[in-house]
DNA sequence: GCTAATTGGGCTACTGTTAGACCATTGATG
DNA sequence: CATCAATGGTCTAACAGTAGCCCAATTAGC
């Protein structure tokens, strides 16, 4: 950890790869962290394209590669765009061991440390500020909503739950971060199987992560989530050896 | 903060710019954060293309901007290189108001938020592990050569301070994102005069963060490290009325 | 001095990316 | 059943970025 550590840190890549491939990453995103739902449609290619910041040649591209790998299906004419197929894949206990190995101990650790980070920070700097009524009343919302949620919700309401703190913030930057941590660990989630002892067990949580923020306890509110995250985490890391 | 707000989180521009502007940007970085001292000189060309996985042209582009603006001096032949010719500005309380106006309202905030988010949550995950006696005295001594700063050190040396905390964690995910969170408030710090009394109070916070730390006390972590940036954040949004 | 190693400076052919225009398809609506 | 607006599909010319090569300058060490 000398001063060569900060100079790789600093002087990484620029670019994590081509428009093409971090377009294709970047719409894997919206799909499996569920901010398109599945049977929803993307923006209209237009749109889109400008938002991304990219051409649309390039975003064609990129959604052809996401058609032909089954997580799209695209529709010409009006009313017409690239619906979202995906749904999470059932667990199966015997993926989670080939998912942690597909995707190293190193990187693991490092976005399981980066996320438990960025959403106890994002926890205590939303318990620390002054909310309205309308933000105290949209994460009792998602909190209601997760808890009602059938199973094949659970991991899109969830997700919507978690990255509802960081939004609430306000601070975009903080969003983005808790959304890429979230994205790094989502194909580990989707392997974990869903025992009813553990939603229990994580619907107690989630609701003294709100009690603690509500109440504006920034401690309380870093404590809980550590404790919701450790938890996962502990389980994953299991898988390391 | 209906979902609209997370389609913006995740379909935000695939890339902030093109490789050009990209580059220049994290080259200022290297320099702003000190993290190559002023009198050092980059890394050869070739190999920073490297590293920052862009083509030499890009990257000589990048450095000639560079050296037009007055950061660098560029030096033909064995032993030469682009050498960091810029000196942080001396604080002047008079540029401060000019510097927090020409960033903006939202992005001030956005930045301030994301770092405490960031800066609190590195402190209480490394709190919260279990630290070799090397680590242990790496940040020590971060803090001792901070102590010992001329005046003419002093941000650089806080700077890696800060950043030693993100880095010990072992995540290079969070230590980006605390190096990217501090990039954002440089221009600000440096136009904070830093009176005596002022570096007195944040030498007692910097033990304070690094003793909780040793403690191995995530909550008190959290508490000094949120103390301690809460002054220069209300300091810098007393500006913005 | 000469030499040799290292470093910046510059060129060219090739590929990736963009902007913008125009075509093709679809389906709700009159 | 004809219309038309919204949407995906396709093409082209121009620009940005890359890889690889060779040239030019500098200086420690012989």
């Amino acid at each position: 950890m000398d001063d060569s550590a900060r100079l790789m840190t600093v002087l990484r890549p620029v670019r994590a790869g081509n428009a093409f491939e971090e377009t294709v990453e970047r719409l894997l995103q919206a799909i499996k962290l569920g901010v398109v739902a599945p049977g929803r449609k993307l923006p209209p290619e237009r749109e889109l394209a400008v938002q991304l910041g990219i051409s649309r040649v390039t975003l064609r591209e990129a959604i052809r590669a996401l058609q032909d790998a089954g997580y799209l299906d695209v529709r010409r004419g009006r009313y017409g765009g690239a619906f979202v197929t995906y749904a999470p894949p059932p667990p199966e206990s015997g993926d989670l061991r080939r998912v942690v190995a597909d995707m190293g101990t190193a990187d693991l650790t490092d976005a399981l440390t980066f996320r438990m980070a960025v959403e106890c920070g994002a926890a205590a700097v939303l318990a620390a500020a002054t909310l309205t009524d309308d933000q105290r009343a949209l994460l009792r919302g998602r909190l209601a909503a997760l808890n009602k949620a059938g199973i094949e919700d659970y991991r899109r309401l969830d997700t919507a739950f978690h990255l509802s703190i960081a939004e609430l913030t306000g601070s975009a930057l903080l969003a983005t971060a808790c959304a890429d941590a979230r994205l790094r660990v989502s194909d580990l989630l989707n392997a974990i199987p869903m025992l009813q002892v553990n939603l229990d067990h994580s619907a107690r949580q989630h609701e003294a992560i709100v009690a603690a923020i509500l109440a504006g306890d920034p401690e309380g509110a870093r404590r809980a989530v550590a404790e919701h995250l450790e938890g996962t985490a502990a389980l994953l890391r299991a898988f390391l050896s």
